[in-house]
DNA sequence: TTTTGTATTAACCAAACGGTTAATGTGTAT
DNA sequence: ATACACATTAACCGTTTGGTTAATACAAAA
């Protein structure tokens, strides 16, 4: 009997190396930062010898930087798309953290990923969203400012508001070996949670600023 | 007899090598990481020779846990002395908000470091506070679980409502880099706009599950 | 003074690292 | 069949890394 395991046409379809790659080195990243990850290592779980690596590359540095801009725009744009939602304040909160909480649960390591080395290596990730970040900011801070200036919500800085609904959305997913571990979830007790959360916290928030 | 081998005869008071070796080492583990610091760069930021590192320490990975487990459970100490306090739970939350958002201002880099180090070597970190957090985190739960069932509160799962606490106290400060960067503060700024926090994530929370 | 235990240093080492190279395989158009 | 361009490999290279060592400085004890 041949094996025609290398048949890559249909259901073994190759993926190319140049993807191979990316995934390997996206996991290898994600799992050691941007110091700790080995290229060896990135080749290892790509299956593929280390120069080629380089061959498509160049440096870590450059793989590194290939990666999460890609992934950081993609992010940072569908941010923007949640924010440019046309609905009144408080149902784009709760429309924001239920599509901002699915969004982070589809990129669960970017959180980590970017706390982690805006404090290390913050250089090198700024320019993966500065431009895209502060249009986000503006809009939001403009429909909260309208909303309180209307009397649909109480009198708060928008800022700190902002604050808070990213800290709600954010931390829970970023902290998640650390939550794991406090409440002794396994993963799908984790997901529950914060599937419930997806509505929680929104209520959460709307109690907070509704006008009674 | 005393013991008198520390004696700094000069006016500059000789802090003893190994406390030079701690704080240069906490220093650079903060800004690089586990994997990212260098011992020669920890040797050269407390003026002494690298062997020394090793004379006191033996490994970069002993040194690493010399200096966090002694940090973290400093740090998981006063968080219990938080929680334990005797306050009616409302009061209670009030005190915990501006003191925990004081304790983690005074060891701002402890957030981010746990967030990274427990995504990138969980293994290293984990027995640093896993004896001490439960205890936290069931004194917590019950002081919420009986607020709730005295209908002192709204009814909230107790476990959501403390993910929600100690999220709007730790993101801020974990994410300052982050925030610099959007809200586009310098230092005095940013520091205003935690201490704001100190008592407007209270009412925030408040706000949200008191009873009308 | 001599001895003794500790602190400190420069020089060194093997392993690991990111990166390169030269040779070889492979598909394709001529 | 040949030629050519791209893909892939093993072997290699110079540097950096954590860690060791052997020699020495130094202060207290004998």
């Amino acid at each position: 009997m041949d094996n025609i395991k290398d048949l890559n046409t249909d259901e073994n379809p190759d993926k190319s190396t140049e993807k191979l790659i990316l995934k390997a080195a996206k996991d290898v990243f994600h799992r050691k930062g941007l110091a700790g990850a080995r290229m060896q290592e990135i080749a290892d779980e790509a299956g593929l010898n280390k120069a080629m690596l380089h061959y498509y590359f160049r440096t870590k540095d450059k793989l590194f930087e290939a990666i999460f801009s890609e992934e950081c725009c993609g992010f940072f744009d569908k941010l923007a798309d949640l924010i440019n939602v046309d609905l009144p304040l408080l149902e784009k909160i709760e429309h924001f953290v239920e599509n901002y909480t699915e969004l982070l649960l589809k990129n669960s390591y970017i959180p980590a990923f970017i706390i982690s080395e805006m404090h290390h290596n913050p250089e090198k990730i700024k320019h993966m969203f500065i431009d895209r970040i502060f249009s986000v900011k503006y809009k939001f801070l403009g429909d909260i400012t309208t909303a309180v200036s209307l009397g649909l919500i109480k009198p708060v800085d928008p800022r700190q508001l902002i604050v808070n609904i990213i800290a709600l959305c954010i931390f829970p997913i970023a902290a998640r070996p650390m939550l794991t571990l406090m409440l002794e979830f396994n993963d799908k007790e984790y997901l529950d949670f914060i599937e419930t959360r997806k509505k929680e916290v929104a209520k959460f928030i709307i109690n907070s600023i509704k006008i009674n």
